[in-house]
DNA sequence: CGGACATATACTCATTTCGAGTATATATGT
DNA sequence: ACATATATACTCGAAATGAGTATATGTCCG
């Protein structure tokens, strides 16, 4: 390999806590500017892995260390460039990171912000957010009418009943930021492009952007997130050591962005022996109290994945070869 | 970002298929030499995308396309080398993909070899092998045993149990492979150490070894696949364009290794409704013909993914806030 | 002190899904 | 005709799941 095949790594975490019925994100925010997520290069010289690096640069500048990460993605699109002004002709290829922690202290140039003020339309747990009627869907409408032609116009209907449509996929965050990327309904779009902003009055557009391509990554973070909360007991990583069963039910709420049947919730929870009481009890502020539960650390190792099955044979039927 | 911190960017790809019950890969194999996977250099200079970087050698080197690929996960610890002969003091980074398509034909650089070879220990289709108890559990029960302290031992212990233990996860198909490496039984441990072959005989090395680190990168391919399996219709990427039931049920089986239960198999399949017979049948050398279906393609714009529910109350109850 | 309210926790119940079968149908070869 | 092999239909009990009801135990306020 020459060396002009070479490139600039860039590590990019998106570091998500819960407080109090609320996801946060860690973000970057300087007046005047887009916020981003904590980004960092990676230096071939001092780190032995990546995630190393990561965790060297999380430490200097937010101050508090990363409990579980996960690596999510690696992008190399051309024209996605990152932050920290690259050389001219300098290719950057970016690598995100998924970190979950308790939410920490702020610093000067550091604060945590609730998601959904990036993505307003994944929070159902009131109920299903007005924009979504009031504004998505009209303007996919449009989108799905401005297609070039009828082929293409049915794959955008079928793209947007997919992420939109009658059942709601909580997992589907990615795609859904995608397609109102594609459809022009979300500033990121005319900021990459160049085009100006048509049909919908640009006011309209959907959320809070983000620097580069942050907005996708936190987007493929929430949407891992969401999706391994089912079958790994990673919720934990986000509480407390002590909780009550509803604190945990609502933190898991606030992730999934729905509201879930209690008494299930509970009953799933106990019969997967994911917790343990402590004898302890909570004091709220108004009803019964609560009695305060520890997860038990133990599954992490004791447990199988509890995935979907794929359960195999028991017995033995016909020759099987 | 200076010229020092950059590194060259590699792309290898694990490329599987299915042929009458038999999961193969692709590999690139020199006599004397190790398989490895099909890799390349990503050229930033010519490249748009990672993906389509990886889709444009590939092309070259093994004359077919890949139909779905996935980026599995990247890899930039020191010391795991890749090929290429890279300069003096470079670093690369890999980024490994997983592609799944039918069986093509073999270059003279190129064969297709069953997967089981490399990992001997993960085909349950016939019976539980016999080298688990053979060899891998008692040599698993030394490296325990040789364990620093009695906390590392514990540790190990329930390691050991997880991967190797009484109830068998085919998704931890990469846990399994780092367990072997770490206890110093499978080659690739000596090579990258230069540590001589203890304990066990050298010869009881397991399954084949594989160029750096190819074949932790296959492992981690299958692990994938074995795990998307179960929610999202990735079999039939790799089947023809009509099978029959059975097949599909084989192919699923040479994947997954393990043996499921036929008529449950079809009931699960039908429902999904992700076939639609073709009212062809097939002719056996034996037995009754059974109906040839092709996959529905619709469902993988019309279904949602059917992972596990995290079920959205349906009714109110309390206040909810 | 005694509701009104808020929350916690126990228990019920019908439905669906799942694992494991049995039964029957349709081929081939002899 | 029947032994053998495969395909397909149907059954049945156990477990998991969705949606409740009932009751217990706190605080606050008049």
């Amino acid at each position: 390999m020459s060396g002009k095949d070479r490139v600039s790594i860039g590590l990019s975490a998106a570091i998500l806590a819960v407080e109090v019925e609320q996801p946060v994100v860690l973000v970057v925010s300087h007046d005047g500017a887009e916020d981003a997520l904590p980004f960092g290069p990676f230096d071939p010289a001092y780190h032995r892995t990546l995630e190393s690096g990561l965790r060297k640069w999380v430490g200097e500048q937010t101050r508090f260390d990363l409990g579980y990460t996960e690596q999510l993605y690696t992008f190399g699109d051309k024209g996605r460039h990152m932050p920290g002004g690259g050389n001219k002709g300098d290719r950057v290829v970016s690598v995100g990171y998924l970190a979950l922690t308790r939410k920490g202290p702020e610093t000067a140039e550091t604060r945590w912000r609730s998601w959904y003020h990036y993505f307003p339309w994944e929070d159902w747990r009131d109920a299903r957010p007005a924009m979504i009627d009031g504004v998505i869907l009209p303007s996919l409408r449009k989108f799905v009418k401005d297609a070039p032609d009828a082929e293409a116009a049915e794959l955008r209907r079928e793209r947007v009943n997919l992420c939109f449509g009658e059942s709601w996929d909580e997992e589907k965050v990615l795609e859904r930021y995608e397609l109102l990327y594609e459809a022009g309904l979300v500033q990121e779009y005319f900021r990459d492009t160049g085009k100006p902003p048509r049909g919908a009055a640009p006011s309209q557009s959907l959320g809070t952007a983000m620097l580069f391509d942050h907005r996708r990554i936190l987007a493929t973070a929430i949407a891992r997130l969401r999706g391994k909360l089912k079958y790994r007991p990673v919720v934990f990583e986000l509480m407390a050591p002590t909780f009550t069963l509803l604190e945990l039910q609502r933190a898991v709420e606030a992730l999934a962005g729905l509201r879930l049947h209690k008494q299930n919730f509970r009953r799933l929870v106990a019969e997967q022996g994911l917790v343990e009481g402590t004898g302890k009890l909570s004091a709220p502020a108004r009803g019964r109290p609560a009695e305060l539960f520890r997860f038990r650390r133990e599954v992490l190792r004791e447990r199988l994945a509890p995935g979907v099955r794929l359960t195999p044979r028991r017995a033995r039927q016909e020759r099987g070869g």
